[in-house]
RNA sequence: GCGGGCGUAGCUCAGUGGUAGAGCGCCACCUUGCCAAGGUGGAUGUCGUGAGUUCGAAUCUCAUCGCCCGCUCCA
């Protein structure tokens, strides 16, 4: 398993290339510099995600009789943040070595006794003064502890030096020279300390909160705060019961919905991979807590099913059943689903069982019951929740990565020539057919061209071109990944006899094949592929 | 957030203090009877942004934003 973990940069700078160039992704905000972890879907990327996102729909909500849609807002009352445990969760306070610069979560820093010694500040040799407090935790005041003081406190006053200066230190160092007189201001006895980082005894900045939440105002004079959604599943939560009362729905049933969240990642990397706004594609099914363990590994597969039908294989999926310990605490089972990326195997979705943890929290931070009535068994009990929760955006770069494509074609008289191609199965490709007329200059091969677009474009996207070699737009369709391309020729308009009158050619975009076919039968025959 | 690298045309990149460049792509016209043919012409740059040094900055300095790699983080 890990030998498949390679990582392809350039085949990654390949496709984010051809992501800009043919209109998929943007940076946002590019002319001003762009925002980071912020991106734009061009027309092609747009096209794409909705094919995404409309197929999940499909399959979820529309051709299955237990899963409900919902479309809550984004906009997040605090208390349901604080009852599901994001408001205080979210915001690990994080505390910064001095002198590594190596960050720690202030909560998990053990309790410490020892000797601190001060310094208030440091002067080199040629007169140069710095003034920061810094400190380092011994265990004792015996020479050898402040000696490795005094070593972690120069080191610490150098970081702060200019080039010039720190070259004088190291050259007066290679001398024998000690180029830095420390001011030691004071020793301190310590008990049960969490100031200190616990490798090396150095002083850790004060404790800064991280929130991961991002958060907006609103009321006249700004005055009432909510949060942007960190993920869809809260406000599912809260309608639980409503959508219950509303649907004449029985246990096991669910929910599920698609859109925006948000998340302050400290460090968004990896394309559209890990961003700052991101859509979600989530699934709260609600069942007996019998059932729960087993609906998990339902969804599981019902979830690898639905990767394949939109062209990731299997092969290219890992399953990681996560270890306990490894888990959230309220969860009793969790998988993810991870994709082979150029930038290494990373998680595309979770589906874990959540148990009844949720409507718990709720049903105490509400005060409201959340109890469901089983009328045949006159059983009550707080349902439990299995979550398949998928990441749109990191889905759409799945697809894309899946999908790219060089193919190295040699002609006739031997030239290699490199084509790039958009593997997408026909149901998420962005633009189904590229319709062309052999020659522009001919009018009755456009108005033909226009005809058959006017008859499509009811039910798929299409793309009428004209420019150029048929050849050239042949490969810029390859390029965007379109499957089919109709052309319009002069046996289309009778002149190899009537036989051929009103066919036209298809071409394939994989084999680069042709087939004739009636215009008449266009239509039928490329729904049966395209859906 | 830290460390390192980078930022010049739509893309890939050249350009070490003195007039802003190439290839590909794009647009127009010509040519073209099925896989990036050819010809002619054309457009495109706040040299990431801001300040500084200099007679003069894409080039040197500082700051800032963004991208990549490695740490760190990821309920």
């Amino acid at each position: 398993m890990a030998n498949k973990d390679v990582t392809d940069p350039a085949r990654m700078e390949k496709i984010v290339s051809l992501c800009k160039r043919r209109g998929f992704i943007f940076q946002a905000g590019e002319i001003y510099g762009g925002l980071n972890g912020c991106w734009d879907y061009g027309p092609l990327g747009t096209e794409l995600k909705r094919n995404l996102k409309d197929y999940w729909w499909r399959k979820t909500v529309q051709e299955r009789d237990d899963v409900l849609g919902m479309d809550g807002a984004i906009l997040t009352m605090e208390q349901v943040l604080i009852a599901s445990g994001h408001a205080g969760g979210f915001a690990d306070p994080m505390c910064d070595c001095l002198l590594t610069n190596s960050r720690l979560r202030a909560d998990q820093i053990p309790e410490q006794d020892g000797t601190a010694i001060w310094f208030s500040g440091a002067v080199v040799k040629n007169g140069t003064a710095i003034k920061r407090e810094f400190a380092v935790l011994v265990k004792d005041s015996s020479e050898k502890s402040r000696r490795k003081a005094n070593d972690s406190a120069i080191e610490f006053y150098k970081k702060g030096l200019s080039e010039s200066d720190r070259e004088i230190v190291s050259d007066l160092r290679k001398q024998g020279i000690n180029a830095i007189t420390l001011t030691e201001s004071k020793m301190e006895e310590l008990c049960g300390t969490t100031r200190f980082n616990p490798d090396n005894g150095s002083l850790l900045t004060e404790p800064r909160d991280f929130n991961l939440m991002l958060q907006t105002n609103f009321g006249a004079t700004g005055e009432q705060i909510a949060y942007l959604r960190p993920e869809t599943a809260q406000s599912i939560f809260c309608q639980y019961k409503n959508v219950l009362d509303s649907n004449r729905v029985k246990l096991p049933f669910g929910i599920a919905q698609m859109g925006k969240s948000f998340r302050n990642e400290i460090n968004p990397r990896n394309y559209i991979f890990r961003s700052r706004e991101f859509e979600q594609m989530e699934i709260e099914y609600f069942c007996h807590p019998d059932d729960g363990l087993r609906l998990t590994d339902e969804w599981l597969e019902e979830r690898l099913k639905f990767y394949g039908e939109i062209g990731i294989p299997r092969e290219k999926l890992h399953i990681l059943d996560i270890p306990d310990g490894e888990r959230a605490f309220y969860s009793k089972k969790t998988y993810d689903i991870e994709y082979e990326f150029p930038f290494g195997i990373q998680e595309l979705e979770g589906v874990a069982y959540r148990t009844d943890y949720d409507l718990g929290v709720h049903e105490k931070g509400a005060g409201k019951s959340l109890v469901y009535f089983d009328e045949e068994t006159k059983e009550k009990f707080l349902p439990h929740v299995v979550e398949p929760s998928a990441g749109c955006d990191r889905t759409v770069l799945a697809l894309l990565c899946e999908a790219f494509d060089e193919e190295t074609l040699t002609d006739e008289k031997g030239k290699e020539d490199i084509r790039t191609v958009l593997r997408f199965v026909p149901r998420m490709a962005p633009v189904k057919v590229g319709i062309f007329p052999l020659l522009k200059k001919n009018e009755e091969q456009v108005r033909i061209c226009r005809d058959i677009q006017r008859t499509l474009q009811p039910w798929m996207n299409v793309f009428y071109d004209d420019g150029g070699a048929l050849g050239r737009r042949y490969r810029r369709q390859d390029e965007i990944g379109t499957p089919f391309c109709v052309t319009v020729d002069f046996e289309t308009l009778g002149e190899q006899g009537d036989e051929l009158k009103n066919t036209v050619t298809i071409r394939h975009r994989d084999s680069m094949e042709q087939e004739r076919l009636p215009i008449s039968d266009l239509l039928a025959w490329l729904l049966e592929r395209v859906r």
